[in-house]
DNA sequence: CGGCTTTGACCGGCGC
DNA sequence: GCGCCGGTCAAAGCCG
């Protein structure tokens, strides 16, 4: 009984977390159309660099806002941006552990390291092991700020199962996975996952938005989001379904909607 | 022996 | 055009 308030209370947090993501992501496409739209030509790589600088303790970064999915937004169709989604984690690891290995319940197959100009650590290329039915990639690099975090960035989305969903869901972090994004549990013996955000927030945002989840609109937004994640990859329904009626425990409460 | 990691080489994009 | 830089390739080595 106690283990399924802690649970609860777990998704109750990935939900909020989740609901911030989207709709700061929502916020962002918004910003991004009105900007493209009235400065056609102006983009500009870079960004990325900062990313992982700034905010890894609020979860949010306000560098995040020109990164991934819009870096390259001019001269490519969005269609692929919404293909290739990006996610970024934050998760703590020792910082003694230098294995640079994010554990999320897939299988990685590690494809280069490099040491970029804008951090010391090195970052290390993932493919998923499915690859090339699977075109998901992902980096790991440690951040510059906090050694004891590893920020992944996740590239695509899986298109298959995940093949240690049971050991990862069942183990003693118990991360529950939201969304299209895999779980973020730590390597070994690390702590869990320590917060998620998608690229490009404005940390104010991120943080003021937290009161706005009540609006109807950005609740049919989150029950859309809910939705297309359970069709996209209905491994995830347990998780997706336990959030939801966490979501439905605190909203009627409060606002009597839902 | 097969699969994975390591690591230097290579490539393409971008700025100057 | 050149150099820088991030990302990828692929040969060699490692390990179970």
């Amino acid at each position: 009984m106690e283990e399924l308030k802690r649970v609860n209370e777990e998704n109750r947090k990935l939900t909020e977390l989740l609901t911030v993501i989207c709709e700061n992501y929502n916020e962002l496409k918004k910003q991004l159309t009105e900007y493209t739209s009235k400065n056609p030509a102006s983009k500009k790589r870079k960004a990325e660099s900062s990313i992982n600088n700034g905010s890894i303790n609020h979860g949010t970064n306000s560098h995040d806002d020109s990164s991934s999915s819009d870096e390259d937004s001019s001269k490519k169709p969005r269609e692929e941006h919404i293909k290739a989604q990006t996610s970024r984690f934050y998760v703590r690891a020792a910082a003694s552990d230098t294995s640079l290995i994010v554990k999320d319940g897939y299988q990685w197959r590690k494809y280069g390291q490099k040491v970029t100009r804008d951090n010391p650590s090195p970052r290390a290329y993932f493919k998923c092991s499915f690859a090339p039915t699977c075109p998901v990639k992902k980096k790991v690099q440690r951040s510059i700020d906090d050694q004891s975090i590893l920020v992944a960035t996740y590239e695509g989305e899986h298109n298959h199962l995940q093949p240690s969903k049971i050991e990862a869901a069942s183990g003693s972090n118990c991360c529950v996975t939201l969304g299209k994004t895999p779980t973020s549990v730590s390597s070994s013996g690390a702590t869990a996952a320590l917060d998620r955000t998608k690229p490009k927030q404005n940390a104010d945002n991120a943080r003021n938005s937290i009161r706005k989840i009540d609006s109807p609109e950005f609740q049919r937004y989150f029950v859309e989001q809910m939705a297309s994640s359970l069709t996209k990859d209905p491994n995830f329904t347990a998780s997706i379904a336990a959030a939801i009626s966490g979501k439905f425990l605190q909203k009627n409460p409060e606002t009597g909607k839902w």
